[in-house]
DNA sequence: AGTCCCCACGCAATCGCTTGCGCCAGCCCG
DNA sequence: CGGGCTGGCGCAAGCGATTGCGTGGGGACT
């Protein structure tokens, strides 16, 4: 490793003015400068991040904390994210809380021993790492799946309306009983769309049935005519139990989905969806955090991206 | 922060025992330590990676440096990865590298000045990064996209057989003509898939014809009956093609692709693909990695995966 | 010619930890 | 009863940067 002090040998000066050079912090006779950027060149020197923070306080590092156990979309999601990160001069740590309370606490450990600046989390049901993050003053932004609280930072997409959306257009084609095929319980983003599909229901002059929110589709079959399926994961197990079953989706079945899939065009009929802005969610977050790092004061933000309708032929439209 | 001068003053004991409590580096009266721990639990002591790394040299961290864009299965490779290090007591530091010489470059450097113990590397083509690696001596692996170099330790798929696999079962249906829509150029992978392509039809007995290899579908139809699929990439394309020209997989065009996608069995017909080891080939990396961070001498290795035929009905097969 | 300023730069403390040396006290042994 | 050993700990020197304070030298102004 070549240090500072090699630099600044090299240029003849002191590391003083090196550091001066680098962090432009203070003026230097351009001459003097000029000898330290070609030590700098010469030697390959590329500095220390390790020691810079034990210094200033700051890594310029985010800590990332998601469930990474096969959630389709947040490949996408973290590609957003390290992009916009990385465009703002922050590198990121990755961990993956597995989805369990125990792995999410070590995790949040694990960043705040590595003094990360801040740290994007998307929260596992029954968190406790949010309390102590917040106990700590680690600047937080929530993605994704949200919380009910106001007094945090969170970014994620638009529930209640979207999802009321996606039952009124069932409902305008003329069917009656519409089912949801409902995500994992416990989750934030599942109970608002279980309300959002409600609130479509009312709407559209429908009574709500409880019966018709189910965990898969197979109930539901010869109850509705119509339904609305609330994600990814669950989306693959319907269409593999309609497939199974011969239920025709599209004429016998309108379908309905969130997430956009990128098979969505290659199966028949095609999927009408859902598509949640993924990559504005990703660089808003950071933006966010970004924003609470450098005014810890600012009064916490909850925002909420619309998700935008691919309209195709699994609703039974042509 | 709560620091281990804090811990230290509150157990009444040096820093130094501190340290070598937590560190077990050399033996301490049990009454102590029992204070000391006690002290550390009290005040939800930490430690701080950063002072650690500063003086010890090791940070505990792998680099990650991957091509985010849409990498499909990079979401499952990097769970595995991630899995694989966090067991192993190490963070990840994730970059991407855009797929582009400079970001990888820069990539690199920022890697270097974070000092990570070690870097995974998804090596871009024409990758000005690998040798700069080398030369500093920093303890690399490369993932996924192999090189001929055999002076690097590297993990990935084994593509020359399972190509030649691919085509030779298509050549057992009575294909006489095969194509192959091949990856990305330049690639190492795509390479060898089109030279296990070309050893498939000579296995076959066939003739190798160089306009039967093209980077997309079109060219190709009506020119063979069956083709072979080199990436989930082109896949996609493909069957949006052949959907578009109302070519029907499996009875007018036999295909049989890389990649397994979780979609496989939900278009029509469902795809007969060769998937990978991803998982397999993340831990693996992760373990050789460690091992050459452990032992600098070491030889280098290569380790070739072998992926696993899923037979379905796109080959043309029942 | 003397005073004052300001520009360029260097000294040295500091961040929180690890670790080579060394000190002290108690015990065993001759 | 003295010397040597050993177990239990503390001192202090770094690790490689940042940064408040100080110093010297060269105009400009009175």
């Amino acid at each position: 490793m070549v240090t500072m002090r090699e630099v600044a040998s090299l240029a003849g000066v002191s590391i003083t003015t090196v550091s001066h050079v680098i962090n432009e912090t203070r003026s230097v006779a351009s001459a003097t400068r000029e000898r330290v950027l070609k030590a700098i060149e010469e030697t390959g020197y590329t500095g220390d991040a390790i020691a810079r923070s034990l210094v200033t306080g700051g890594t310029k590092s985010l800590g990332l904390a998601v469930s990474l156990v096969s959630h389709p979309y947040f490949a996408e999601l973290i590609a957003a994210i390290e992009g916009e990160a990385t465009r703002s001069g922050y590198t990121l740590v990755l961990i993956d809380t597995r989805d369990t309370a125990e792995s999410e606490q070590a995790a949040v450990r694990m960043l705040r021993s590595r003094r990360v600046d801040g740290v994007l989390l998307t929260p596992t049901s029954g968190s406790a790492a949010l309390p102590e993050l917040r106990r700590l003053g680690v600047p937080t932004v929530l993605v994704d799946r949200l919380t009910v609280a106001k007094d945090v930072d969170q970014v994620g997409p638009e529930n209640v309306q979207a999802t009321s959306t996606l039952v009124r257009h069932l409902a305008e084609l003329g069917h009656r009983r519409i089912g949801l095929v409902s995500g994992q319980p416990g989750l934030a983003t599942t109970d608002e769309r279980v309300l959002g599909y409600r609130l479509g229901l009312g709407r559209a002059g429908l009574a709500w049935d409880e019966d018709l929110v189910r965990p898969s589709l197979e109930p539901l079959l010869g109850q509705v005519s119509g339904v609305v399926v609330s994600d990814h994961q669950v989306l693959v197990d319907v269409l593999r139990t309609a497939r199974a079953r011969g239920v025709r989706i599209g004429s016998e079945l309108a379908l309905v989905t969130y997430d956009e899939v990128e098979w969505a065009e290659l199966v028949d009929p095609p999927l009408t969806s859902m598509a949640q802005p993924v990559e504005e969610i990703g660089r808003t977050a950071v933006r966010l955090l970004l924003s609470r790092i450098e005014d810890p004061e600012r009064a916490p933000e909850t925002i909420r991206l619309p998700p935008v309708l691919r309209h195709r032929r699994s609703c039974g439209c042509h």
